[in-house]
DNA sequence: CCATCTTTGTGCACGCGTTCACAAAGACAT
DNA sequence: ATGTCTTTGTGAACGCGTGCACAAAGATGG
């Protein structure tokens, strides 16, 4: 989700849930994987499947975009990947700047998926000057005094901060001031932004820290592993008491 | 979520949601930051800005941890900070490692807040031989053939798959025949894994994706932009109807 | 010791997302 | 044309997550 005040809504505006928007990009992959391999329809139960989703909730998906299926057949596969293109705007051209070129930046830059659908590296910005003019993927880096008049130049709304964390908010913000409506921030920090900035943020340090979390639990459950009712097996000491626990708790110095 | 056939109601084992989980690291963040500047105690309110959620659900997420505050006066940062930890299982060693050492594995490999908490790289893994025994960021990577004993040798339970989309399935089913049971995937590919393994993805090129579809709005609407209700502008044919709808749907032929 | 003020912890209501289950729609065979 | 069979599209129920609003708890000052 955005992450700066947007208590909006969101997306209910064309009426498309954002979680069904969250999909819709796994199903354009399935849907190519298909249509590579020259296959003409595909049911729901197949389609959701290869996406990793249960079938009602595609049907369901797919229902926000309109009837697009047939009974008894099953959907027209070009059809969709037409569809969903068009609906994620993916028929136009997006080009993206990646702010910050260090191991990730540079990673990002080479990155294939990216050049592959609408997207295009319209540029890579970093602050050091020793890197400006070196070409990292074939594009040469330019420095942050740039920006805005890059930004501007090459008409761009989406913006890849992959700098250090404490760069990333003033980054940020001179990105929104030029123009920019929607970030993808790798950097490990709440950025805030004015309303109508979408920001989305990948954090491998979160992502790493909720698999621990689970992977803590697993271990010290054992022995009832996958069962149905894990029930009060001797826990940790962890401030631990009943299920709907009201037992005061005990306060350290 | 878990990708493969995890219909489970997951973490409810031991009552914390998995929302709650997925925020833990945020607060964290923002508590070792107050931390390093020595301030003793925080509000709901202080933190929750920080971190950049509402002060409510905040303090609902750490009432599932226990009652950690003290009324009129807010949370002891030092105290809560570990209690996060130990919670989220950062409290001790997690050894982890990288399959697949293109720009992104080496980027990864290469980035600090991987070993920050609790994280360590245990090894580098790559099917290019000529790759074997060259230092990234100061580990030598070693053979595939090799993965299964690396795993067991480390007691890693945590693989991250940064391999083309291809070598994803094959690799992921290799780390967990051998005991990996947390897997965090970069690979655009939808993984399946037996009950009892957690899948986290990040793929870089939904979240452009998504990013794309709401900047496709905002270019959509302009005019009324940030407007309060867009109400029912015209709209293409999409079998589109009030807020509550129960109209029946018009079939397009 | 009592009054006041701050901030937590939570009961409650609401809305979104998921899933079930089934009627409607079309393909296909006879 | 009619019947059967497959698969979609969706109404309805349910559960989770969010946010409000307030009572309880403790600090602080007189």
């Amino acid at each position: 989700m955005a992450t700066g005040r947007t208590h909006r809504p969101a997306t209910r505006s064309r009426g498309i849930p954002e979680a069904t928007v969250a999909r819709l990009p796994l199903y354009l992959r399935a849907l190519t994987a298909l249509s590579e391999r020259s296959v003409p329809t595909v049911s729901s139960e197949e389609l959701a499947a290869a996406a990793g989703v249960n079938s009602a909730k595609l049907r369901k998906d797919f229902s926000y975009l309109g009837s697009y299926g047939t009974r008894g057949v099953g959907y027209d596969v070009e059809y969709l990947v037409y569809q969903i293109s068009r609906e994620l705007g993916l028929t136009q051209d997006w080009p993206v700047v990646i702010v910050g070129i260090g191991n990730l930046g540079a990673a990002l830059a080479n990155y294939g998926g990216f050049a592959s659908r609408g997207f295009r590296v319209a540029a890579l910005i970093d602050a050091d000057p020793a890197m400006a003019g070196k070409p990292v993927a074939g594009i040469p880096v330019q420095h942050t005094d740039d920006l805005e008049r890059i930004i501007q130049d090459n008409g761009v709304s989406i913006g890849v901060i992959a700098t250090p964390a404490g760069a990333a908010q003033p980054v940020c913000d001179r990105l929104v001031a030029a123009g920019v409506t929607s970030i993808l921030n790798f950097a490990p920090t709440v950025l805030s932004v004015p309303d109508g900035v979408d920001v989305r943020k990948v954090d491998l340090s979160i992502e790493l820290q909720i698999l621990a979390f689970h992977e803590q639990r697993k271990a010290g459950e054992e022995s009832g592993a996958d069962a149905a009712v894990p029930a009060a097996t001797a826990r940790k000491a962890s401030a631990e008491q009943g299920p709907d626990g009201d037992v005061p708790a005990v306060m350290p110095a």
